[in-house]
DNA sequence: ATGGTCGGTGTCCGA
């Protein structure tokens, strides 16, 4: 089963390359966030024609919105609000064969890393915060679950072009990556891409749209996770950032993540 | 220290 995560940044302005992401990965299941449109408008015919036939969408107008496409039907879909918000930054599906799929789109978070006079980056963390009591209180070693998405968040040294540089900065302050750290051992989960690719080795998942000569200059960040319950980790065997997807015309500035398992 | 670029029932706001 493969699995695919993208930051599609508009679903709408975007749905040529989701179709040319399906043809290139055959994913059976796709994780999209800022899909940014209400779900009646949501493009279910486009995409069921492309092969996704199962659809669970969350949107909004304008901003956040989140989507699970899959070849493979659910038994169950559930949406929650977090941080008693009613913006649309998670969906959940539970596969028939009892696979739990989130999709999550964390806060961004602003630029001022400081909760006491930004309102994003207190929304941030306390969405971290409500995560990790949400894993803490559904523990259960045996379950098969996959946690997805543009969590915001690059946690490791090398998830960033340059750790000293960006410690101030908004998705790698130390509080951020002690609190996604925290939410992880809550699950507990295990970071699939970190698994296959060395977490000595830089890797990036989003280039800012500033940046001229992006793949030049590489100044990027992993945004955008795949993570797995323990039961799964003995089925797991792939991981790769599709790099090449932020360098098609008029690009989302997140590349998709993708994970491969043996089921 | 600054400004750079995207997308959206937009001419500001969020990223």
């Amino acid at each position: 089963m493969r699995i695919v995560t993208w930051n599609i940044n508009s679903v709408r302005l975007r749905i040529g390359h989701l179709r040319r992401l399906a043809e290139l990965t055959d994913a059976d299941i796709i994780c999209l966030q800022e899909t940014k449109v209400i779900d009646a408008l949501f493009p279910h015919e486009t995409i069921n024609e492309m092969g996704y036939p199962h659809r669970a969408v969350h949107g909004m107008k304008s901003y956040n919105g989140v989507a699970i496409l899959s070849r493979l039907p659910f038994a169950e879909v559930q949406t929650r609000g977090w941080c008693r918000r009613r913006d649309c930054r998670h969906i959940q599906v539970t596969l028939e064969s009892g696979i739990e799929v989130h999709n999550f789109y964390i806060p961004a978070g602003g630029d001022e890393p400081d909760p006491a006079v930004n309102d994003k980056f207190a929304h941030k963390l306390a969405f971290l915060r409500a995560m990790a009591g949400w894993w803490r209180g559904r523990r259960d070693s045996g379950a098969q679950r996959i946690v997805a998405g543009d969590f915001n968040v690059a946690p490791l040294e090398t998830d960033v072009w340059s750790h000293k540089q960006l410690l101030k900065i908004v998705s790698h302050t130390p509080v951020e990556v002690d609190l996604l750290t925290a939410m992880q051992r809550a699950g507990p989960w295990i970071d699939a891409v970190r698994e296959i690719i060395p977490p000595e080795e830089k890797l990036y998942s989003w280039w800012s749209y500033r940046t001229k000569e992006w793949p030049g200059s590489d100044r990027g960040r992993r945004l955008d996770h795949v993570w797995i319950s323990e039961a799964l980790k003995p089925k797991l065997n792939g991981a790769e950032i599709l790099r090449e997807v932020r360098g098609w015309d008029r690009p989302s500035d997140h590349a998709p993540v993708m994970v491969t398992l043996d089921l």
